[in-house]
DNA sequence: CAAAACACTGACCGTCCGGTCGGTCAGTTA
DNA sequence: TAACTGACCGACCGGACGGTCAGTGTTTTG
């Protein structure tokens, strides 16, 4: 009588257990979990607010449901990034780009992890640090010294702050836009695209040891 | 007896509603907007539900008194740091590691503000930029501005995008560094000096046009 | 020194919240 | 056909929510 397997997310769900996964997903990122109530998730998917309950628990376990699930999709598409086997330079230019590319496609999966990575308690960050973020972060700490120790990224920096860099250009990208686009002058919110290329620009210009640097124009 | 100046920030506040401002801010700053209570506010502050009513005419108000002597408290920290009359690369480097410094010293000031700005809706995000962020970006823009006209910020960045860059690594840093500190490698959370130093060496090296460039070891 | 103004409170209101309960109904299985 | 199961619903619960109000002291002021 009880809702009791859930979150077994590759077996079969009933039309309304999809619904009701999709509608929360959207509210979630959008409105965050606080502000989100059972009966709009209900209204939302076209269920009654009971049937909520017979497929998950609580609020709360709808909530990690989703966080799963998203985390599940997020990694999975990170997965295809790495193995790259170009040039030093090209390997993260390509997947800074993929990186925000990805962000954008996903908004409402990325809204959510954002959400809960930076303003979550200490357990919840901790737990999706270490079971999602953590693993490409550490993929590309690896590339980053593999390419310090081949002689092409500069020798005095940190390779997981270069990682970091790089990868918070981006998600800094993501989540500011909204409020970049009220600034006259940053007209460049609205082609991520170059915003991406000159920001892997800059960043290799500064990051290559000298005589690696294709140096921008001028 | 309906509460109506209000936010006259500088005329003379009862005790009450000092703690009242006090308290509240700690709260939305921490739980955001949707979490925090009435009823924990006047706990917090040590005084009735009613009395917040007696000087907030409701809960967006008190929202709204705080977010603005967040505002005003940020820009005029912010107005001390343009008309340094420094070389240009002085100028960015000192501008960016007191920005970085501002953030961490105000904690919940700039949590208040990063929160509204990212996840509010477009109305307040507008407000808050034009408001407060604008006027900043705006002189950061015009010192990136002036450094290509004088030769000495490549000519092929946008300086807009520079300017985004930069701010946006700061703050970054600031937000993320809670979940950063679980990943083993990114040991430089725990040294926002040294993480400013490295980022501006990037940053400056990556942006300064060839002639410039002092560049990093190696 | 009275009166107006202010700071403040406890009790209360209607509403919405997360969650529960008894029950219906279509579809399997035996 | 009878027993059983899982999807689903309307009505309801206690409690917390934002907000109100009549009233009590305290301070300022004409």
């Amino acid at each position: 009588m009880r809702a009791t397997q859930a979150e077994n997310s590759s077996l079969r769900q009933s039309a309304g257990e999809r619904a009701i996964l999709e509608a929360a997903a959207w509210l979630f990122s959008e409105i965050g979990f606080d502000g989100v109530s059972m009966r709009s998730v209900a209204e939302a998917a076209g269920v009654s607010k009971a049937n909520i309950y017979h497929h998950f628990e609580s609020k709360e376990a709808l909530y990690l449901a989703i966080l799963h699930a998203s985390a599940a999709e997020l990694s999975a598409l990170v997965e295809n990034l790495e193995e790259s086997s170009g040039r030093f330079d090209a390997n993260i230019s390509e997947f800074s780009s993929a990186h925000l590319q990805h962000l954008m496609d996903n908004e409402t999966t990325s809204r959510l992890m954002l959400r809960e990575a930076f303003s979550g308690d200490e357990e919840r960050s901790r737990m999706l640090v270490e079971r999602v973020v953590g693993g490409t972060f550490e993929r590309m700490v690896s590339i980053f010294r593999a390419g310090q120790e081949a002689g092409e990224l500069r020798s005095d920096l940190d390779p997981a702050l270069c990682a970091t860099l790089l990868m918070g250009a981006d998600v800094f990208f993501f989540q500011a836009r909204g409020a970049l686009k009220h600034i006259p002058q940053a007209g460049f919110v609205r082609r991520p695209g170059r915003f991406s290329e000159q920001m892997i620009d800059v960043m290799l210009n500064g990051m290559l040891s000298k005589k690696q640097r294709k140096g921008g124009a001028q």
